[in-house]
DNA sequence: TGACAATACACACAAATGTGTGGTATATCT
DNA sequence: AGATATACCACACATTTGTGTGTATTGTCA
């Protein structure tokens, strides 16, 4: 009922040269640095800049490159470029089959962890200690944190305690107040000051 | 005992100053950019261009850096690129400070959960049930796979059991015979035939 | 004391890069 | 025929960006 076009873009048509073009730059932003006008215009066999704008000019309308002016390769692309993983089935459903063919679609790597957050916004943690461990958050993982000054009830945050140490708890409210909570019965709840830093947003193990 | 070499890689010495030089530019580079060396001494409060091409001139000699000549922007690190994460603490281990001059660190985003494994060695299935509770790993985390025929006794391994059914349970062995066990007592030990498909890397638990 | 490294600045100059205006040609659609 | 989109080029100009040379201060080490 919801979400039908989720993750349904109409893609701009394209003509075959814009394409090109298009194609080039990701290729650039991909080997690290995007290319100034005049290389595109280099590498497609334009002799003008004034080409190479005007296809600037109509991807921009298109709305698959985005720029900044007067600054010298600020050019970005619109889509997400980075890598992906094939989610082939899950666990208990059946025998997955592990051919390419089969693959029912795709994780992208650096959304799965990271959504679409900015850099500035998020910073990660190593757990250290058990305190968490009944919400499958053990010792070694990375807790990958969303700076926020505040949370839900609910939510796992990242607090600074009045001691001065930075902790891993479940922020609950009981009658309007907040504490926090451990997610392992040997440790008692915090009912002291704190301050909330983030908010959990993804954890990361490795074996 | 072991593992004392693990990740050591000689860091060449850095000033305080050196190193947030280098942290601007890592941090540009991650959101896209490389920074102009006007834009370096904008953030860093430098007046001459001269003094951020010092500083690059001694990044550059301690290895940590790659330059073009006449080309803008052209600041390439010669760490891994792929986009990382910065470290800034650990749970407990006081207060963090989240200004990118006192970043502890990176964590490869890439490398965190696909080591350096290929592409096709590599895929990810949805956990269902409650099955490896007790190893943290819960209902909804995504477990990344890698691809392997046989593990070690105390792996945690995909594997498909003779009902077609493709479960994630810890590879135990017993006076040489290899069985499943669930990490929930509520779960019997599995020991009829079965097929290692792969073995677990990494989990991933998106809130 | 002298050498050296780290830390910084000023400033002129050259090269790279982005902007803006105007022009030509071809094909398609109405 | 006129409007419109695609597909180019020329070239002047402004701005950004990199380069190069000199100078100065501070602290350390021999």
């Amino acid at each position: 009922m919801c979400g039908i076009s989720v993750g349904m873009e109409m893609k701009p048509y394209l003509t075959p040269k814009q394409e090109k073009v298009l194609n080039f730059i990701r290729k650039r932003i991909g080997e690290r640095l995007p290319p100034t006008i005049r290389e595109i215009g280099e590498e497609l066999g334009f002799k003008s800049t004034g080409t190479v704008r005007d296809y600037l000019k109509v991807l921009i309308q298109k709305g698959l490159v985005k720029r900044m002016n007067n600054k010298s390769r600020a050019i970005e692309l619109t889509e997400r470029a980075s890598f992906k993983i094939p989610i082939i089935g899950t666990i208990t459903a059946g025998k997955p089959n592990l051919a390419y063919e089969e693959i029912q679609g795709y994780v992208d790597a650096d959304d799965l962890f990271l959504g679409r957050l900015g850099f500035d916004d998020v910073f990660a943690l190593r757990v250290k200690g058990d305190s968490m461990i009944d919400a499958g958050i053990l010792e070694g993982d990375v807790a990958v944190i969303k700076k926020r000054p505040n949370a839900d009830n609910n939510d796992i945050v990242a607090a600074l305690l009045d001691n001065n140490e930075v902790t891993l708890k479940r922020l609950r409210s009981r009658s309007g107040k907040f504490h926090l909570e451990a997610a392992n019965p040997n440790y008692a709840p915090i009912f002291e000051e704190f301050k909330v830093i983030g908010k959990l947003i993804t954890v990361i193990r490795k074996y």
